[in-house]
DNA sequence: AACCGATACGCAACCGGTTTCATGTCGATT
DNA sequence: AATCGACATGAAACCGGTTGCGTATCGGTT
């Protein structure tokens, strides 16, 4: 109580802690650690003595004892901005969690050599993975850039991913079959869809199983009203336009993400036709811009902010697990999605006049499907 | 080289650089900080030997022993999407630069109860500041509770901050100001406002701009339509119908953000109204849904990264200097706003149909306000 | 030439936990 | 009853950088 110098910030330590509690210091990170091998009656002890002195302990000094410090990059692309945001959300409190930095670098350019020099950066700012959203997830010149330099990444939302790799992502084949099936469901038989990007497997995955449900409904996937888009607002107008512009028109679009929906809604307005009375649209995705828009969009709800948190985790487990030199287990990890009806989706015009469960007798074999 | 045990993790460290620069851990330290008192040549010496050996500081051992772990709280609420993932890609790019960590916590309800308690959560976490973004930053319970539990906080885009507080903002007076005499150089005489929400003083500000600006053109403010908007993209759809369905509908539509912006844009679709040749729409913010719809929106810039970083920055000087007990200065710090005209806005219909050039004359006096 | 303050730089302690390893205890085995 | 291993716990070194303070060096005075 004489001199304290710098000693003595205010903060409360384990070496606190331990006096209060009548243990060691070490005793005190025992428990708040793992907790094994400590008595009971020890344990409860020290928890007492940390809930009085309400102590926190320094995550500085923990990583910096532990040698976890770890950097972990992201690198992030111009997805929708509600996506970007629910993934950092989600990727900054699983980090917190982990104890570890996240390290943000932007790569908005889709030039080889630019996301090859973004990445490069990363090698020498000593991050220790990265994590790889979409659409950079599968970006060649990132992925060969990570490899040269040796450091470990996790892709993200990837429809279709390589062996040997590290990856989050919900099942887009199903997710886009279940939709399709809602739509058949409520008697829809001339579904357009719009394609995502073709630079990600996502949109060739969900393009197979819109194409599967139809097939399994006896429908002629040929037959179906097909356009190209490219996952952006302004590539779903264009393909919307298109698909409204033929000579037989769509009763329903299924939109390959939230953003081309929200699109063709627009599109549909701008011609006079009501959403959903006179065209269903649905996307995927289930980000802010499906419940932004009017009428609220029917979707595939992807769990973004946990899929981030699952990426930092995987990621972090193969980092440790090769320091240790462990036998490091590639992991794909598919997560749930969820088929979310709103207001975007109804049955078809000539299908039922009568006002309540009109159309509900269209395909009665497959009803309700992909809910859990 | 015998018995590295646990040390030499392939890192290297201020004694590897002071070896090979031939001179102590302490210089070099003093050469990667501030730098004072270092010779020239031996500083050129330490700089070549950190290149050499490819150095770089452990974040955690320097927050250690200078004492500097500081956990920045960030309170946030569902602001557009596009807002919050642009405000924290900058805050966290502010915060490892400063290597402090940042705390996210959601806090979506509007609730007084929940919001003071969301707050709390901060007061246990031993986090030592808060940033609060809109529309959190003027929410009363959540200052109150910082106030009581002595957490200092800095707020975010206010309109109009009280005294004695830290803020970053841009000046909405100003925006709207100029923003509204760029309608009016146009020709534009009939202008329509949609307000934002009145829980946040910027709300009012804008309107204070708008209605200055139009003054200042002798038009009478009164005479202008106005309509309440809560600066949601739904709150937009109804404010923007009540303009077009007046008996004499504006020409121009100027809504307080880009949400409600886009969703007159919408609206006006929906009528059959072509944007800008039939009427004008303006926003506010310049989020990325402002690129995103078609066509896209003129609107008032905020630069919403820097701001962040800005805001951090504001924090951690503040807290800084409480714990040396200085003076601290209460700072209100305004950047600059920038009017962005894009694709939405265009001169009125009956003023010139000659191709080009129509309409320049409409307000000679004030042209090109708010550039810089 | 002796003196002096300023400038350059190093030594050792320290920040707050964690790892390593040694020690003490106790019930179970033979 | 002596032995042994699993369990519980503590002492000391350590992680990598920084602060406090002491020493050496240098240029300029008188």
């Amino acid at each position: 109580m004489s001199k304290p110098s710098r000693r003595s910030r205010g903060t409360v330590t384990v070496q606190d802690v331990a006096r209060v509690a009548g243990v060691s210091a070490m005793t005190v990170s025992r428990v708040v650690n793992g907790g094994t091998n400590v008595r009971e009656t020890t344990r409860e002890a020290v928890l007492a003595a940390i809930a009085q002195l309400n102590y926190s302990p320094n995550s500085a000094a923990r990583s910096l004892a532990a040698g976890d410090a770890t950097q972990i990059g992201l690198l992030y692309s111009n997805p929708s901005a509600a996506y970007l945001s629910q993934f950092l959300i989600g990727a900054l409190a699983a980090a917190r969690r982990a104890g570890c930095h996240l390290v943000l670098e932007a790569c908005e350019s889709e030039r080889p050599d630019e996301q090859a020099e973004a990445t490069r950066s990363f090698a020498s700012t000593s991050v220790e993975g990265v994590i790889l959203p979409p659409p950079l997830s599968e970006a060649a010149p990132v992925r060969a850039e990570l490899e040269a330099a040796g450091i470990p990444w996790v892709s993200v939302a990837m429809g279709l991913p390589p062996a040997r790799s590290l990856n989050v992502r919900i099942d887009d084949f199903e997710g886009a079959a279940a939709m399709t099936r809602h739509l058949l469901d409520l008697g829809h038989r001339r579904i357009g869809f719009i394609r995502g990007n073709p630079n990600q497997t996502s949109s060739a995955e969900r393009y197979r199983g819109f194409a599967a449900a139809l097939e399994e409904a006896g429908i002629d996937v040929k037959s179906a009203p097909v356009e190209q888009g490219y996952f952006t607002f302004r590539s779903g107008i264009v393909a919307a336009e298109r698909l409204l512009d033929r000579a037989d028109p769509p009763t329903a679009i299924f939109a390959s993400n939230d953003d081309m929906a929200a699109a063709a809604v627009g599109v549909a307005h701008r011609r006079g036709l009501h959403v959903p009375q006179d065209l269903s649209v649905v996307g995927f995705d289930d980000t802010s811009l499906a419940t932004t828009v009017w009428p609220e969009l029917t979707t595939v709800r992807q769990p973004i902010s946990t899929m981030a948190e699952e990426a930092l985790a995987l990621l972090l487990a193969r980092i440790r697990s090769h320091r240790s030199s462990e036998t490091d287990k590639l992991e794909d990890q598919v997560l749930d999605h969820e088929l979310i009806v709103r207001e975007s989706s109804a049955p078809p015009k000539g299908t039922a006049p009568a006002r309540a469960g009109g159309g509900r007798r269209g395909a009665g074999a497959t009803s309700n499907p992909g809910l859990r």
